[in-house]
DNA sequence: GAATGCAATCGTAACGTTACGATTCAAAAA
DNA sequence: TTTTTGAATCGTAACGTTACGATTGCATTC
């Protein structure tokens, strides 16, 4: 409702002087900042955010580009924790979150350069790392401050926040051919993702050590939906020699799998092994026999608003690289 | 990177027509504004937020004030086709949404407040609407655009999107009676939500239609997370008279109470049965037979931000309420 | 040929904030 | 007394944008 100007009146002091005192400047005396900002609460002044911004140039804003891998079907549930996280620890800092949602249909370069041109952030987090990814040099070369959920392979250093996603996989897969599966299949997401790569490779990791041989048709890509997850394991077990293991993708790459085991009256943890990533902790709530791996999305999501809001506060300062562990909890 | 001083320097033109250029000002010349629009897209100019902001008042940006349970456990997961939903329909109306999470420390009516002095938004929608919800009252008072989702009990008129939770509810109900089920527990989230309250009052207009009395301690509170669902199932299963029936709040209760089944060796769609809300499409994947209510949420979602862009677009405009139905499938 | 009208363009102020360089005034030093 | 110091406060410009009221110049009218 007030602002400066009305509050210096007030006061009978200049604007200059009440500016100071409300962020404390040494300049101002003692009992004139208090009076300050007694008045500031009393007639509830809040600065505002474009006349600060406009002036500092600092927005107070963060942008999360989020993508959306479809318009209809429901979202990597990660997401969820990873935006409350986000949200939270946003707001912590004194930082707005803004989400920019891209759909398959927008160029992940351009979403980033017209945030780059707009102006109207302090700092990026995009997430979907592809292999030498160009938005990493685009927001380097600005000069905008940001993380990555995710890696690349760049030989300038930069700021992320990444599962283990080759542990993890490795884990998986080896659990599974501890259990005595030879013919195990995996659930990968976006192909050309960083993290469905590092996922094939502790696969293939997995499976070279223990002697199986890869087998191309065992691995899914784009398993985005129960749905696609669901016809895909489906033709796998009615093919000759379907899988006695399965590494899946996420909660919804195991539900639509535990359909298909339903439909064909397979038991999961008997007929069929499953291993999964859960970062909702759901899959450990259903009535079968499924080794888990979590990881702590929402810590994920707050560290990467902690890191970007200490490269905004100082872009020269060390370059922060951040993994989370999976943790692993065979089923019960 | 460039800003009108610059663009207009460039086209030895002044600032100001430039800037009706860029708008299609009827008072400047079309071949004008085709010079200006085309240095414009050549030098990347996109116009600074914060400085249309000062002058203007519109900030471009609305907020979705995001209500969180707790900090540790999974939400509601509808939240994230509604999160979606609002992201996607605020970029394509040229607006940033941005979310501000609250945690059940925060007061909701202080939460708002903030908001409206800060002055940085638009437009607002609020969650988690209580009966005589004060924040409605206050948003008016101020002027400030907002939407709700929910309702509450209220003598002026004020937008909302809402699910028709007493018909869901009922429907539920009748449904798990009309399955011959004569004790039926029903969770809820937060008692004192004008949600829950509608999911009330529809489950009792159902008990009462099948002439079934009502029984307290069959109707559960505060079942946000998969635990307490389970350990309130748990408990009811346990008593002397246990139910036949269930109505979930949502998929974490279905989850929780169907944990819950497995180990006591008890089979859902024969024992127990069940019927839930779903906004995920994720409980009718599940290998058990369950009726699913399912409510289109990224609509709700995108629904929410259209109706407050149409507010903002036109404060004095038609009060819009829109109710959104549940869609019935039985369990296969 | 002067006056009128109109289309096109321009200059300036203002939104709320911060930052820089004054300016004031009392107390200490000369 | 005069000068110097320093603390406290003030005035003004600027960030990028829009909106209002000029101003220009050219064609039309009397």
């Amino acid at each position: 409702m007030a602002n400066l100007k009305q509050l210096a009146a007030e006061l009978s002091l200049s604007v200059t002087t009440v500016s100071r005192a409300l962020k404390d400047g040494p300049e101002v005396h003692p009992s004139t900042i208090a009076r300050v900002k007694d008045a500031a609460k009393r007639v509830g002044y809040l600065p505002n955010h474009h006349g600060y911004a406009l002036k500092t140039g600092r927005t107070l804003t963060i942008t999360a580009v989020y993508p959306m891998e479809t318009q209809d079907h429901l979202s990597d549930l990660l997401k969820l924790p990873l935006i409350e996280g986000m949200t939270l620890a946003a707001r912590q800092a004194g930082y707005s979150l803004s989400i920019y949602s891209t759909t398959p249909d927008d160029d992940p370069v351009e979403s980033v350069q017209r945030q780059l041109q707009a102006r109207s952030t302090d700092g990026l987090i995009i997430t979907r790392m592809v292999s030498g990814d160009p938005r990493v040099k685009l927001l380097l070369d600005a000069g905008m401050p940001f993380v990555t959920f995710g890696r690349t392979n760049l030989d300038t250093p930069y700021p992320y926040v990444d599962v283990d996603n080759e542990q993890i996989a490795y884990e998986a897969t080896r659990r599974l051919a501890d259990s005595g599966c030879r013919r195990i299949a995996l659930q990968l997401l976006v192909p050309e993702d960083q993290a469905s790569a590092m996922r094939l490779s502790g696969y293939q990791r997995a499976l070279a050590e223990a002697g199986i041989p890869i087998d191309q048709s065992l691995i899914g890509h784009g398993m985005f939906t129960m749905e696609s997850s669901a016809a895909w394991f489906d033709r796998l077990l009615g093919s000759p020699d379907p899988p006695t293991g399965l590494a899946c993708a996420n909660e919804l790459g195991l539900l639509g799998a535990l359909h298909v085991l339903g439909k064909r009256g397979l038991a999961p943890g008997k007929d069929v092994h499953i291993v999964t990533r859960d970062s909702t902790r759901l899959a450990r709530f259903l009535p079968a026999k499924i080794g888990v791996h979590s990881v702590d999305m929402a810590g994920v999501g707050r560290t990467l608003v902690e890191v970007l809001e200490r490269r905004i506060a100082n872009p020269l300062g060390p370059v922060e690289t951040i993994l989370f562990k999976g943790e692993f909890e065979p089923g019960e």
